[in-house]
DNA sequence: GCATTTATTTGCGTATGCATTAACAAATGC
DNA sequence: GCATTTGTTAATGCATACGCAAATAAATGC
């Protein structure tokens, strides 16, 4: 219970990531150091380690003089980070058919899975992205590379600015559970071939429907 | 020519890693931030940035009260980041293959070829490995995903370091380039699944190799 | 003699101040 | 009137300083 005493530093990476996802810092915006360190009532040098470690992770960039920018995302960009998690993903989907979980271990997948279902029985699209984010993160768990499960952390996160304002421009992504499902029983049964190629059928799917979308819209940059 | 004026955080940066990677700083050893500040001779702050920047990139971990210590690498880490690079390189030979390169385009990756047959033929294993480098190097460029290129670039950082110990306990590795040049026909010409596939089964390959040498070794860490 | 408590040291986290440098504006020369 | 130069401002990069918390050593009680 005595769950607090968060360094700042550490706060500040939670709070602006937060702000940045919510949109108060939106993409493209440049902010001094300065002003960052009044909004999260904190002096520079937690903010600067802060922003230093974002800068690395891709979601904005310290311009000397100029100061922090948030960095938008182009649909170039969205397509690459598509590729990345395509890959790595269905890496970790092979694996994890590799590992002969359990129903026991596989639960929290079976339980996404079902949210999902429930969720877009109700047009709740908001409780069905979080439980899609669930079962991709649960995936990349369950294939076992630490490493692969950072990287893909991180991509995530970038994608989920997007996210925000694409899931309601897309019609409801009834057939995806398909895929999950498919996934679900590859990895159960040990089928790693199946448990890949259907990930990664899956996940250029979603890129696809992605690009074409932001591309309708004319949306060059969120 | 006025090429000087590099940030005191920047310079750190290519002095630790430049020193991790010669061995100075040696894997699994600890050291104070103010320690290392005297070592680069300027003081905490540009250290204390620099050292957070690598963390992220996963070479050092900062424990309190405990200083940095420089990651050692695991067979299982390696593991790891063979897998990574496998996934990511094959999809990056898969898009230069449909990116219709001509020979022109591709002449850096026929020279990295050309170098380690002849570096291969004088037995000169440290001119094989740089050329390696530079083939993998510029086939991830050819791909044309920047974001792989720069997890690709981490990830073969971390391996630099246990080559130079393994480099000279492999036979030679007079196969590998056969795999490249099958890789670069296909790129030529415009088949995507080949280079996709046999870039694949090399990078497996040579993951096969690497930890069973290091099994073989007893070496835990690097 | 061992354990628990207290004191001391040591290193980190954060704040603050100063120096450096780039951006912008103004002024002067052509 | 335009360009080049100089001056001013403002934001960053870096260093120093301080407080706190943890680890270790010392000391006291049992």
């Amino acid at each position: 219970m005595p769950e607090k005493a968060l360094s700042s530093s550490q706060r500040a990476i939670r709070e602006l990531r937060s702000r940045i996802f919510s949109g108060e810092l939106s993409a493209g915006s440049d902010h001094l150091e300065s002003e960052l360190a009044d909004l999260l009532e904190m002096s520079r040098t937690p903010v600067r380690e802060a922003v230093l470690t974002l800068e690395s992770q891709g979601l904005l960039e310290m311009r000397p003089r100029k100061g922090v920018r948030i960095l938008p995302l182009s649909p170039e960009d969205m397509a690459e980070i598509y590729d990345v998690l395509t890959e790595l993903e269905s890496h970790a989907a092979e694996r994890a058919a590799l590992a002969e979980y359990d129903e026991q271990d596989l639960a929290a997948l079976a339980r996404a899975i079902n949210d999902m279902d429930a969720a877009i029985a109700r047009t709740d699209l908001d409780k069905w992205a979080e439980a899609d984010d669930r079962f991709h993160t649960e995936l990349v768990r369950l294939g076992g590379n630490r490493r692969i499960q950072a990287i893909v952390g991180m991509m995530s996160d970038q994608v989920r600015r997007a996210r925000t304002t694409t899931l309601f421009m897309r019609p409801l992504p009834t057939k995806s559970n398909e895929d999950h499902r498919t996934v679900y029983q590859a990895i159960r049964d040990g089928d790693a071939v199946t448990a890949r190629d259907c990930h990664r059928k899956h996940r250029q799917h979603a890129k696809a429907i992605l690009v074409d979308l932001l591309g309708k819209h004319r949306l060059r940059f969120l």
